[in-house]
RNA sequence: GCGCCCGUAGCUCAGGUGGAUAGAGCACCGGCCUUCUAAGCCGGGGGUCCCUGGUUCGAAUCCAGGCGGGCGCGCCA
């Protein structure tokens, strides 16, 4: 797993642009604040006030376009802000997801891919195999541009083929720049670099240095293009056997110009292991977005949108440590009522437990070809279909076997090494039979499940699934009691029963990284 | 204009390769805690599966055409 750091693009510039023009600060200036607590949060309301800022005298968009050319070019001081503050607001972005268990295997850096030269390299490719040419005639003289294919999902634009131009003139194929006149490369042109380098056919790799630790303490690795950096053991990169790019729907025509540029450039089998998982963009609920603070103008045109898009330039979006610290909040003070002799530690780290699962749930509940209006109080539920709701099932489950062995000394491994020496009664003879069974052969399709889950990239299968099994338990538990039940037999095959569900319920939680408290 | 996605209960959404009275959560109404944790369970009301045609023994599901909504189609990233 690589996290794409666009250190050298837009949003890094105008955060730079305000840093010194806005707040007035050099280098030394920046590094002060940046130790201050919550620079990410600075830095998101300085970018919504650099937006601002520009659309009050548009001229000051030069700004933007030079800072864009120094910190492209490495010049400092300009460079060096930028880099600084890429680099903090990666760890701070790592910390957050740290929280939700979240880490990646290797940060890949714009400005490596520059430095490196890996553009250079894959226009060699791109020229030598004529999958890109120099266009002489019309409006894009001068730039160097691909063919885009007609399968590509992509349309004229209006503008370009009048409604006068009839059916034979109308034909004329259509072009996706790569190199702009002016020399410089778009950004689907490095993106297309680094595709190259992922599955193998760019002939050049990064250098790599290591940037802090992982969760499990390993090694968290960097990309780097600096020889006092570069360290010469590291893992292999690149040169996967597939790949596949985790980024919005919206970019589908970007990411089918990938496929085609790696069959033109002579990887056709490279491109058919490139997959683009494309899930659909989170948007608002008008609800959440009034709450916080965006109330669009009666009649507007965003008030009469079903939802209301997040926009980093507005300053508009729900932060994810925001959003994890009102869960684990809520989830404190419910778990303090019901286990008031909890010490303090123990009650916070089970509501860090239910918090992360709520927010992992939620984000996967969803089918990824749907518009997610996200509304902050749902998230905040932890009733019905949420990732408490499941973790309370497992905990119910556990419970049963902490009595079982509290009171009887039989450990789940003990009930199913004995179970050939007690009838089957509860599965065949027994009136709710059928009820056990039931839930028994849903939890075995848990393998089936997340086979289907991970073959068609379709995440919410396995949130449904495992919901519907903890339904199914749930339903099970309330009905068929396992320690109250008097007969013997019946009572060991309904505890070996449960304990099934229990495994596979946990191990379904494990594939969704949600852990199990060990009281709720 | 062209491409992709969505349209199922008041709201938010499930319904792999067609199959029986279309499901869940939330909300609403009514029950269940001296009984393995009530973050739960049981019951109830609530649907023209956007429309029209077609394929089929059978369509929410497949096909065609509409309608409504979202997104995309830059020498931005």
């Amino acid at each position: 797993m690589q996290n794409y750091i666009d250190d050298t693009g837009v949003q890094v510039a105008d955060v730079v642009v305000g840093l010194r023009h806005l707040e007035g600060l050099d280098l030394d200036g920046v590094r002060r604040i940046a130790d201050s607590p919550r620079f990410d949060y600075y830095c998101w309301d300085l970018y919504a006030r650099v937006t601002e800022w520009y659309d009050e005298d548009k001229t000051r968009l030069q700004l933007r376009a030079a800072t864009l050319h120094e910190i492209e070019h490495g010049q400092d001081p300009t460079a060096a802000i930028g880099a600084f503050v890429a680099e903090r607001i990666v760890r701070t972005h790592l910390v957050t997801m740290g929280r939700l268990g979240i880490d990646y295997d290797l940060l890949t850096w714009e400005g490596d891919i520059l430095r490196l030269q890996f553009w250079a390299r894959a226009f060699e490719l791109l020229k030598a195999t004529g999958a890109v040419f120099l266009q002489s005639q019309g409006k894009l003289a001068g730039c160097w541009v691909m063919t885009i294919d007609d399968d590509a999902g992509v349309a004229p634009d209006a503008d370009a083929t009048p409604a006068s131009t009839e059916a034979a003139e109308a034909e004329e194929p259509r072009e996706k720049v790569i190199v702009r006149s002016n020399g410089t490369v778009t950004y689907v042109g490095k993106d297309m670099a680094y595709q190259f380098w992922k599955l193998g056919v760019l002939g050049r790799d990064f250098r790599y240095r290591t940037f802090g630790q992982r969760l499990d303490g390993q090694p968290l690795w960097a990309t780097t293009s600096r020889d006092d950096q570069a360290l010469a053991a590291h893992p292999a990169f690149g040169a996967a056997a597939a790949t596949v790019n985790v980024i919005d729907v919206r970019q589908a025509y970007l990411q089918q110009l990938l496929k085609q540029a790696l069959a033109v450039a002579g990887h056709p089998e490279a491109s058919r292991l490139h997959t683009h998982f494309a899930y659909e963009m989170v948007a608002l609920s008008h609800a959440t977005a009034r709450e916080l603070g965006f109330a669009p103008a009666e009649g507007s045109e965003d008030a009469a949108k079903p939802f209301v898009e997040v926009s980093g330039r507005k300053g508009l979006g729900v932060k994810a440590d925001d959003l994890l610290d009102r869960l684990i909040a809520k989830a404190l003070g419910e778990v303090a009522r019901r286990n008031p002799e909890l010490p303090a530690a123990d009650a916070r780290r089970t509501a860090e437990q239910l918090g992360v699962a709520a927010v992992r749930y939620f984000m996967i509940k969803y089918s990824r070809t749907k518009v997610i209006a996200f509304d902050i109080d749902e998230a905040l539920s932890f009733e019905g279909e949420s990732g408490p709701y499941l973790q309370y099932a497992v905990v119910r489950a556990n419970n049963i076997f902490q009595k079982l062995f509290d009171r009887d000394g039989l450990s789940a491994a003990d009930v199913t090494a004995t179970l050939g020496e007690h009838a089957p009664t509860a599965l065949v003879g027994d009136e709710h039979a059928d009820r056990l069974w039931d839930v028994v052969l849903e939890a075995g399709r848990l393998d089936e499940v997340v086979e289907q889950a991970t073959r068609t990239f379709e995440l919410a299968v396995l949130a449904k699934y495992a919901f519907g099994l903890a339904q199914s338990f749930n339903a099970v538990y309330h009905a068929l009691p396992v320690l109250k039940e008097d007969r013997e037999d019946v009572r060991r095959w309904r505890a070996a029963g449960l304990g099934y569900v229990r495994h596979q319920l946990t191990a379904a939680l494990g594939v969704m990284g949600i852990d199990v408290p060990a009281r709720m």
